[in-house]
DNA sequence: CCGTGTCAGTGATAATGTTACAAAACTAAG
DNA sequence: CTTAGTTTTGTAACATTATCACTGACACGG
């Protein structure tokens, strides 16, 4: 149960709930709560059930695949205003979650139950909108992801991860091997040795913790597989 | 446009349409057309724009990805009474199609205009509940091909794919090696490779065009990883 | 300063990707 | 029934990535 208040200040933060009709907002406001996870929290596992769906209002969550071996690789994530289509998914078909989902940050949410969010979904076109919206991105997501594990090299890949990193933090960026092997789907061992290939090169320079970008340009050019 | 007794026809190959109230059935009676098209057309291109939907009443479509050098993987495939949703999500979010799709057979479908299918799903609850559900197989599809691909063995997932073939075709499956390499992802030397080594193993026979099984057990433990 | 855990480096071997070519099996025309 | 052309398969050789098994480097609390 929120307040009437409390919608009111989500509304600045999820604008498409303005849009929605006013019994939907009754609904949302007597049937939904917020949630607060510390980091590291795992939200799903593969296998749950989801029975409640979760808006995420701050924060960042991270859904990923585990294989055997406890080698991992990203889908996608979901940030401020969205939710994960892998519940929608599990909720409306009553299946279970397929993956992992993790907070990489402490997450605040606006918690849903799945009946109503079922019943949003019939009666109220901007949560429709909002549901196609998401579907969108993340088939966008999955498919990318296929198409990148099924084609390209582990060097073009770890390039082109850096220089996406290196945007958030362009003065060095602090990750260890193991994150962005779990990022990209593979072992530890063959990102240091493509680290190291690439610091070999000048291309960046490697510390504990930490990568800095030396040659921008010619790592560009890795991943655009000129070179 | 299409006559009402068409309409009753398709009825019976796509139950869904019976539960669509009966504005929208006009809707789709004066919008909505049947085509035909021969085995072998490419329906969707990568980058098309989509202003049609199709939903299958025969036959059958491959939707792939094409890497570079001509290295193909197959995301998922429709079949009678689908449709695609990356068209779906394509026509809802006016995007062009990420991927290539072409008709396995001769598929016989019903077209409907990319608006007029935007309002069917907004205005009729059988078509959204039918739009839902396809979005659910193709998520679990897509989620199953990456966690395939970034964590399985090319044995154990050419076993796999051996094995499922032959449930539609008990006594030899008919397909070259070129054909496998397309559906998983790698080229057709690594697909002629392994196939050999079974072959030694004698797990199957070998023939141009076809191959047959002659250990199923065997080959069912490559799957399940125990050997 | 010393353990203990986390992070990175590296060698060895297997699996897969990639390139290049040739042999074999089929097809159709003469 | 041959011959020429096409499709399919075989295979060698080398590059890249996966996997296993360590060692060394660093950080932090005691």
């Amino acid at each position: 149960m929120l307040s009437e208040e409390k919608y009111g200040l989500l509304e600045n933060e999820l604008p498409f709930l303005g849009l929605a009709n006013n019994d939907m907002k009754q609904k949302i406001i007597q049937h939904g709560s917020l949630a607060k996870v510390p980091k590291g929290t795992v939200i799903f596992d593969e296998g749950s059930e989801c029975n409640t769906l979760a808006v995420i209002i701050t924060g960042k969550i991270r859904v990923y695949k585990l294989g055997e071996s406890g080698k991992e690789i990203t889908i996608y994530r979901i940030y401020e205003g969205e939710s994960c289509i892998l519940t929608i998914s599990a909720i409306l078909s009553n299946l279970t979650f397929p993956a992992t989902a993790v907070a990489e940050e402490e997450t605040e949410a606006l918690i849903l139950p799945a009946d109503v969010f079922k019943e949003l979904v019939n009666k109220d076109e901007a949560w429709r909108n909002y549901t196609f919206g998401l579907v969108n991105k993340r088939l966008a997501n999955i498919i990318t992801v296929v198409e990148t594990v099924a084609f390209k090299r582990m060097d073009e890949r770890i390039a082109e991860f850096l220089l996406k990193k290196s945007e958030a933090e362009p003065d060095g960026i602090n990750i260890t091997h193991q994150k962005i092997a779990d990022e990209l789907g593979t072992h530890r061992e063959v990102i240091s040795r493509i680290l190291k290939e690439f610091e070999k090169l000048e291309l960046i320079k490697l510390s504990r913790n930490r990568i800095e970008i030396i040659n921008r340009n010619e790592l560009l050019s890795k991943v655009k597989h000129i070179a």
